[in-house]
DNA sequence: TTGATTGCAAATGCTTTGCAGCCGC
DNA sequence: GCGGCTGCAAAGCATTTGCAATCAA
């Protein structure tokens, strides 16, 4: 399931941020955008490899995630970070502990959240990062992927 | 506001569990309930300095963890975990970017949310990690701590 | 042209691990 | 005494950084 997200004008973002436009940003773009899961920097590597060297990979995600068009998390315990491209929909991550998946989850918790925080306590929220994890549901039905 | 979290017995725990009680276990396991803050473990470590090596620091931590009686989180963008007693109460992290406090915010929500998608969705939810990053209202009022 | 950006390699920092000696049980 | 634990030092990894060459504007 790629192309996710609505179509960001990376180029535009980047100009209007006096950022240059080179071939590196948007090949990490296109694979970010590309998947629909959550991609480790080694995963982005491998498919970038003769391509983009990894250290301008990080760069760039720094990059993205400063101008609002990435989002890390670093659900797993694995010490790894995971990328996506920004969804306009504000969700939380089911991560299920027995098969590795991450789903996303849309819906209006998060906003209630915000609103909760708010307005109960001075709290102003920039970012909300919820993570859940469990067994989804597929794997409590079949007992595992044997 | 040291203490925060009722007392565990330790010792049995371990004993419960085919695990030795050392003095080490002990050190870190008061060392983890004495303070109000999320400690690394380098701050762990500087307590502790002369009386247990960080690498027994790590693996304790680990064990506790397993034991569920010590929790982890990783909201802080520098990398390093931070560890706190594991509290009876679920709560969630109001993680202020500003003076980098890191609140507990006690509530119904977590519970909520563990309904919410037991109930509508199949998963099975071992693990509530809410964090909120933002603005404390303390920072928000003074303009910054100059 | 010019300075932002990249590639490469070295370095950093947190965390893990191998192993000999130690100590709880 | 046995086997789990610890301390020490040496890896392991993800990520960052210095610097000369490169390329977008």
């Amino acid at each position: 399931v790629p192309d996710t997200t609505p179509a960001t004008d990376l180029d535009g973002v980047l100009r209007a941020h006096g950022h240059r436009v080179t071939r590196q940003r948007r090949l990490v773009w296109e694979a970010l955008r590309g998947s629909d899961r959550h991609l480790t920097v080694d995963e982005l590597a491998a498919d970038l490899s003769n391509d983009v060297d990894i250290a301008s990979i990080y760069r760039t995600l720094g990059l993205f995630e400063e101008l609002g068009v990435a989002r890390v998390s670093r659900f797993h315990d694995d010490g790894a970070s995971r990328w996506e491209s920004a969804h306009p929909d504000e969700h939380f991550h089911l991560v299920c502990t027995r098969c590795g998946e991450v789903d996303h989850h849309v819906g209006s918790l998060v906003a209630n959240i915000r609103s909760h925080l708010e307005e109960g306590h001075g709290f102003e929220v920039a970012d909300v990062d919820l993570a859940v994890r469990g067994t989804c549901a597929r794997c409590r039905a079949g007992s595992d992927e044997a």
